[in-house]
DNA sequence: GTGTCAAATCAAAATTTGTCAATATGTTTT
DNA sequence: AAAACATATTGACAAATTTTGATTTGACAC
């Protein structure tokens, strides 16, 4: 179980490394298996398998099964809870308990 | 100098940390000089200044300098880069060297 | 069943990131 | 100029992440 930083951090991993975003790059072209995006990178098969992973826990990938291969695409319902999490990490509170409109301003 | 991939991590790296997930949390309730940060964490001064460097390199926070003290806040201009930057990582681009509808079908 | 292939898991090594203590820099005060 | 204070930088170490190769699992074909 994890706190709820970390499940943040958690959606945000899937854009904080090179073979991932190279691998979004592709995903935006539409569905690709396994075997495609590993002649495109330069990984080995369990390397990918690792990053997939990662992109398929922080919801920003989608996996299928077809038999022996995989398919991965942008899950579009996780890219649009990200993209509202960014705007709601980034968005001025003033009702939370840091707001300066309580009583934290630094006195110097 | 950066590639275009090292530099778009850098922008969600940011958000990939949990006290610099605190931080943010703090900032949304307007701007802090570091000493009002550095009450409220489980870090050094020297770890807040780590991770305050990140902040600002990644264009989420911005800093000002006053006297012998220095300001943190959401720097909103970043803030929409990065939205508008994850929003472009997770759509469709069927125009790119990727794209299905070009030749790159998994042939199994 | 056995053999083959795709992908996941595991364990070790390599690399990167984060923390801490000490020191340096820059500003204000006296 | 010297002292005091806030923050930045540095280097050493610890912890987490990424890479790699070997092994395992699961699906299909024979």
């Amino acid at each position: 179980m994890l706190n709820i930083y970390e499940n943040q951090a958690k959606v945000f991993k899937a854009f904080c490394d090179e073979n991932r975003l190279k691998i979004l790059e592709m995903l935006r072209g539409g569905e690709k298996c396994a075997c495609v995006l590993l002649e495109q990178l330069e990984l080995g098969q369990s390397g990918l398998s690792y990053h997939m992973k990662i992109l398929v826990d922080s919801g920003i990938v989608q996996s299928r099964q077809d038999g022996k291969w995989t398919h991965y695409k942008i899950n579009t319902e996780g890219s649009l809870y990200a993209e509202g999490l960014l705007k709601k990490l980034t968005t001025p509170n003033f009702e939370n308990i840091y707001s300066n409109d309580n009583d934290n301003i630094c006195s110097d």
